[in-house]
DNA sequence: TTGTAAGCGTTATCAA
DNA sequence: TTGATAACGCTTACAA
């Protein structure tokens, strides 16, 4: 049965059926397509040669004929993160209630897998794509666009740019949360960022200056640290600086729930008790899918909408006839009061 | 540009190559891929044409020839459970290092849309499958293994069955995780389950019992109980029942971190502590990727190592000229106690 | 070193 | 209602 290099095994083309019901390989295939112009006798003996062979179509082929292959790409950092996995698992789904199949591919943020990831998708002929960008340069959407296939952003977006894209609003997300910091009573809040190249890292970092602004309370770039995936700048070493500096600080707006609860890890660890010696708020609640047992003051994002949002313009995009005005949507955000803060 | 049905840009082919370069279509495929018989300056010329034209690849059309696709799909209940993207992360990783490409397909443990992801990844003509098998029945393994395509299971299997399988220790876990709750001096100890047609719920319960037995404590069918995704079987019902039946149990042996957190979060809402009110012990060790601030007693089962060791199987399998044994894989599981228990 | 021809499995077009 | 033929973009085998 060992065939060498190829397939060890022989798939059921539309031939097999062809010859079996003594048709033409057309007819099996407008009769398995239920085609209108097909004799139901015929298409009846058809479907049952089919199934009786167990044939599985090879839409492959049938998408190089077509030029659609019913496939869509979606690239992120990292999907064993909540953050990225809650979201593609909302593509996933609504991608596939419309027989639509879904390509996953991590970037790990970085540029040049991110640029590998775009090429591999567009090689694979994928309808579109939705894509979480890296953001260290425009160069890959730039590339993006030059192939021609339909894209969108998901929670991140470029300036001077005209992609669509699909965010959350990261600004009064930042805001919202320093404000309750700050209504709490805190005056020394820390600002925990994600990488600066990442616009929504950017944008809550705005909302934040925005509501000290607003509060009477000076900026202090010392109150401002970036975390990251790399060693040197994880929330442990980044945590372990500024504890060393002594700078005084009481309040605490991280990036993310998933940097929030390290941040807290990391206080616990030292002696500290939240939210008796620093208040606390995250970002993303994710409590709202992982129970874990530490109710986490947060701003959520509304993962699910962004993401059926993402795959509904980029639906539009992939079958639109004419092209149309660019597509900038921005998902509300809202504050959690738990009891960390 | 527009050209109605179909894409709504025109994609640069090996054709449009070969008209400005002034050789065949022939030439220029066997100038990308590096073939030792192109002349120095053809292929410079031809890459260089390429490169300018923003040529890439349609490699359906290639796999179409060829008979690979360099694609796998990976076949799982629901990618934002951490414990599955974890798991993807890792496939998709050794995958993409080897040049491979990913198909996330959720069946949200159903067992029609497992069958519909069978079908729809073996119409995709992916190289091979790694899937998580739901279990409601061996019916979706046995139209996997009519369609020929290479499968591996990853983290459950079936008894009286010969696919291959890689999967951690969940009898040992089980029976770790109830020995430690035993040693530290617990005798009512509740086992919250999972679905019982999943192979690693059952051997859990199983090590469970084997602690027991060992320690010589009687099996009571009371202190078991089963969650699964449904709203009749969530943890936070499951809890409430039992905490309303007034049975006695002080330990807690939980199929999953995710199932302990909330079952912790449970406990804290009706105001219990954990440990000091009820010990508890997990499943998965997810803390070493999550700093959740709850440090968890738990059995960690390298889900990378199980990822990897899946995705080696399955590229022999591709891979190999004649098959081989089936390959059964059991990663060990070892106890990693924190502050839960 | 390059070109020609055939073929992968399907769909589209047109004729019968 | 069905069949014959071409075509999708690429790779393979073989000829030049």
């Amino acid at each position: 049965m060992v065939m060498g290099k190829k397939r060890a095994f022989n798939k059921v083309t539309l031939k097999d059926i062809a010859v079996k019901t003594g048709v033409t390989i057309n007819t099996v295939s407008r009769a398995l397509k239920d085609k209108e112009d097909i004799a139901q006798g015929t298409r009846e003996k058809i479907k049952a040669a089919a199934q009786e062979l167990g044939y599985i179509s090879n839409s492959m082929a049938g998408s190089l004929r077509s030029g659609l292959t019913k496939t869509i790409a979606v690239i992120l950092g990292d999907i064993s993160n909540p953050h990225f996995g809650i979201m593609a698992k909302e593509i996933e789904r609504s991608a596939r209630k419309h027989d639509y199949t879904t390509f996953v591919i991590n970037t790990e943020e970085d540029d040049l897998l991110e640029e590998k990831a775009i090429i591999s998708a567009v090689s694979k002929n994928v309808d579109g794509i939705i894509l979480c960008p890296a953001q260290h340069s425009k160069k890959n959407i730039e590339l993006l666009k030059k192939t021609g296939v339909p894209f969108v952003l998901l929670g991140r977006r470029f300036e001077d740019d005209d992609s669509d894209y699909v965010i959350c609003d990261d600004l009064n997300g930042g805001y919202l949360a320093t404000k309750h910091l700050i209504e709490s009573g805190h005056k020394h809040i820390l600002c925990i960022t994600g990488p600066q190249q990442i616009s929504s890292s950017r944008e809550r970092l705005q909302g934040y200056k925005q509501a000290l602004l607003e509060g009477n309370i000076d900026f202090n770039p010392d109150l401002v640290r970036a975390v990251g995936t790399q060693t040197e700048n994880n929330p442990r070493i980044v945590m372990k600086d500024i504890l060393n500096e002594n700078i005084k600080f009481t309040g605490i707006f991280a990036f993310s729930d998933m940097v929030a609860w390290e941040v807290i890890y990391i206080l616990q660890k030292n002696g500290y008790l939240v939210p008796k010696d620093f208040a606390i708020v995250g970002f993303d609640n994710i409590q709202s899918r992982i129970f874990v047992p530490f109710p986490l003051t947060t701003i959520s994002n509304s993962k699910s909408k962004m993401s059926r949002r993402a795959y509904d313009v980029l639906m539009r995009r992939i079958n639109e006839d004419e092209v149309s005005d660019r597509v900038n949507e921005i998902i509300d955000t809202i504050l959690i009061v738990r009891s960390s803060s």
